[in-house]
DNA sequence: CTGAACATGAGAATGATACTCTCGCGACAT
DNA sequence: ATGTCGCGAGAGTATCATTCTCATGTTCAG
């Protein structure tokens, strides 16, 4: 009885083909917007590109862009969560090759912290530029984006755990501890100004181990141990 | 030949006197400026006022707003510097009032966290706002406002290197890399969506601890062969 | 006290940008 | 054929920061 319903199935079946034909329109047009802001930003070394120039550069029209965005924080939202799941990816991918659960969290902050910082070769560069004006309007959505990182250190350090090298529990909130740390201090250490010696990967490496594993003497009042 | 050059030395000095007095009085003017906008951030919780009520409050005008400022990031870089140094020596007296190095720093990592999360209730909830804004356009300029704690750490962990708690060397670097862990973790942690529970800064001590005392179990590689 | 130089106030004008709205066209399904 | 719908073109609005204009103090040497 739930079967038929009111509507004849062929009727379903043709407004769903059209629907179906519609949306891929749409993604289309969508895609072309995130192109061309892609390149925009590319080019330009920025996210202050206006929306005007993306309409532009897509051939399309502001009309329509605003019709599948719900404005210019939309767009970065999208580009931002895009790079860092493929960033994500990619440090997956890599740390893989490796057996040693320490040499692949090593890998990962190492690629992270490479991938944070803002470099004019990449194209994988507008982490950071992106992420800091996002994070002032719109922490949520950031949280939503850093999603896929996190569950990637998660991960690792889990896998670490059980093999014993560092200690267990908490997993999720020293994953995201180590994660800050790295994408925040891939940021600033490259700023011109701030140090004659930016920091390394390797530096950050070492800090977070430390911190992964633990206060190595004793957690509580730390003494010159007698 | 230098001495009299061509200027009475009254002359000078006469000139010296008024100049004082309209330094004194564009200081008066600056002040306003600034208390209006500290004012207006502590009701709005944003640095998102419009200039014009910066203006409006502080019973002066647009012209001489400009007149006195380069511009509104100008406003906000003098607040926030104030803000940080102020902070930083809140943190040195407190932490001073410890003997073991070691404590010091804990109480330094953990006020600098609780100082850096966006809080309702303080009046000094702002570092954040600022700090990110203004890291994306003028990042050189933040750099120069961390100063004050950069030093501040890098005392205390040159303190804790010389009683032996931590390793020496990097000073600078690792003070760096903490201020950033410290300070980043605040503000992301304190997103509502991001986590069940929010970092407490235990938890952050602990993980720069650990940082700072470098890999306890396994120093593996590090033995160069470059 | 007085006049000139200078600082201010009031607020209009400009400029940049995100965002909305109106209109008309052309595609597409029925 | 016809009505719906997505879209292009581009004028129009809103919000800010920033600048400009003009008139009114305010200061200060003489």
């Amino acid at each position: 009885m739930t079967e038929v319903s009111e509507e004849p199935a062929w009727r379903q079946r043709a407004v769903e083909r059209s629907t179906r034909a519609a949306k891929l329109r749409a993604e289309q047009r969508v895609q072309r917007f995130l192109d061309s802001a892609q390149e925009l930003i590319a080019e330009k070394g920025t996210t202050d590109f206006t929306v005007q120039e993306v309409v532009d550069r897509s051939k399309q029209s502001l009309r329509s862009f605003y019709q599948h965005f719900d404005g210019k924080h939309e767009l970065l939202l999208a580009l931002f969560e895009d790079a860092l799941s493929k960033g994500a990816a990619e440090i997956r991918q890599a740390a893989y090759a490796k057996r040693d659960p320490m040499q692949r969290l090593r890998v990962a902050v190492e690629m992270l912290y490479e991938q944070s910082r803002p470099n004019p070769e990449v194209q994988r560069p507008l982490f950071n530029d992106f992420a800091l004006q996002l994070l002032v309007k719109h922490p949520t959505e950031v949280a939503t984006a850093h999603l896929p990182l996190l569950t990637l250190f998660s991960e690792f350090i889990e896998q670490a755990a059980e093999a014993g090298a560092v200690p267990e529990g908490k997993t999720r909130r020293r994953a995201s501890l180590v994660m800050q740390t790295v994408m925040f201090t891939a940021y600033t250490s490259s700023v011109p100004g701030g140090q004659a010696s930016p920091v390394t990967s390797e530096e950050v490496w070492q800090f977070c181990l430390g911190g992964l594993c633990g206060s190595p003497a004793k957690p509580r009042t730390s003494r010159t141990t007698k």
